[in-house]
DNA sequence: AGCCTGGATATGTCAAGACAAATATAGATG
DNA sequence: CATCTATATTTGTCTTGACATATCCAGGCT
């Protein structure tokens, strides 16, 4: 009875699927979960509706079964789509946002059409402390790059950045650091970063922050202090950040496992 | 030459995996998963070494390459392993915090230690606003369940909790709204709550808030506002949560995929 | 009408095998 | 000595096949 507001199969329509290449370097699975999102998205499949089940889909394309649900399950972690057995696939209703990728303010901005500047404030060559060297893995008192960055978006200013890194990265260019994003200039040195562990919270901004910011002494801030860690497991970064909490806020996406 | 940091490989220790059940109900890649993710934590498998590869571990095991596979996979979603081709599978450094699941407020206490209690503030049955009947994907203008609750940790207010709910839980049950967390009361109802789709963001307390919460005007508190969906896909329920942020804050783990 | 049962449906788990691609290492070549 | 090349190693992708399990629905029994 209350149950009304279920809606109906949908299949997929039959020309989302006419361009998969399978000489393509891009994974099958990946070109079938971009077609599903996209088909969520776009509203070609309502919210609510239950796509076609794995069998007939996987039959239709001529592609096992093991690959569709790899592509299913993509999108599931997205949040886009929920699974029940016996009954089927169906999907989530809500607009969708973006989840937290593994990106830095700087990608988030360009994305969200922003321009974004960085003033490089401070750079130091320091000692590592007990809670750096704890973080980063790396001997205590050894030497460590410190960076105080202000980052704006169209000339507002939004966030106060400290990041500190280990050894490797004493020789940083100050010039890409003033016109790129700290993840950018890493990954232009071959750094491939792949996890990050990060705690938000907030709190009131210091007396310098709040001048940076063009705040209120003792406004409220927005703060993120994450360690991040690259293809091997070793610490590259540890960063200690505070925003603007009017101009910027954390999407996250959480799928019940 | 700056490689010195890495471990050489570490071979599971045999009795690690000597209980596996295969006739038990939980499927064997998480029994797998569960071994390895507690190797890790206990340090058995020191951060940066390298762990036993995929095919050789199958073999020693009996158990298939997808289903190990699929064990190490789970492990490397909680950021735990990072894997490379043509390397093999490495253990990240740094502390392992547990990651943000669909948990509530209520569980994060408990597993801390705390004992949390709650205090129903309000219960009211309203119309359902624009941005309500939106979010829940409701008729505009119909019933909704309001809640308001705070919530404290040994006698100590951590949050003050502001929950939306449709018409189908219009008679929850008030007695265990003070006893259990929502998501308890929910899930007690058979409600399986599959995604959560929530914005983190810091403001300044009202003045409601700052007296619910022992702080003085105009404190900054960490704001939390979710939506939440059911199995099926339907919008369970609209959360707008500030939390004193001494006494609370999300940690987070990304993968890059 | 109410309850049980069996079949249909759809996802969940597991296996065995094949080939592709990225990386490191050791050896051959200039 | 430096550089290129072949090879071994390891993870990434894809296929075919099988059976288990949860759910819904229709039919038959009480």
């Amino acid at each position: 009875m209350a149950e009304t507001t279920t809606v109906g199969d949908a299949p997929f329509p039959p020309e989302l699927f006419m361009d998969l290449d399978r000489s393509s370097p891009v994974p099958l699975y990946y070109q079938v979960a971009e077609r599903i999102e996209s088909a969520i998205t776009s509203h070609a499949l309502p919210a609510g509706s239950r796509i076609e089940n794995e069998i007939a889909l996987s039959e239709r394309l001529g592609i096992s079964r093991p690959t569709i649900r790899r592509a299913i399950q993509e999108v599931v972690d997205k949040g886009l789509l929920v699974r029940r057995r016996g009954i089927g696939t169906q999907v989530v209703q809500g607009q969708v946002t973006r989840g937290l990728e593994l990106t830095s303010l700087f990608d988030d901005l360009i994305r969200g059409g922003q321009v974004p500047t960085t003033e490089l404030l401070s750079r130091e060559t320091l000692p590592a402390s007990a809670a750096v060297a704890e973080a980063l893995a790396v001997p205590l008192g050894s030497d460590t790059l410190h960076l105080r960055r202000l980052r704006s978006a169209d000339g507002v200013p939004v966030a106060v950045l400290d990041n500190v890194l280990p050894a490797d990265y004493l020789d940083l260019d100050t010039a890409a650091l003033q016109n790129y994003g700290l993840y950018q200039v890493l990954r232009s040195r071959g750094t491939t970063m792949r996890v990050a562990r990060q705690r938000i919270g907030a709190r009131r901004a210091s007396a310098d922050e709040s001048e940076l910011l063009e705040l209120e002494d003792g406004a409220p801030v927005l703060t993120a202090s994450r360690t991040v860690f690259d293809d091997s497991g070793r610490a590259v970064e540890l960063g200690t950040h505070c925003y603007r909490p009017d101009l910027y806020s954390f999407d996250v996406t959480l799928v019940q496992k």
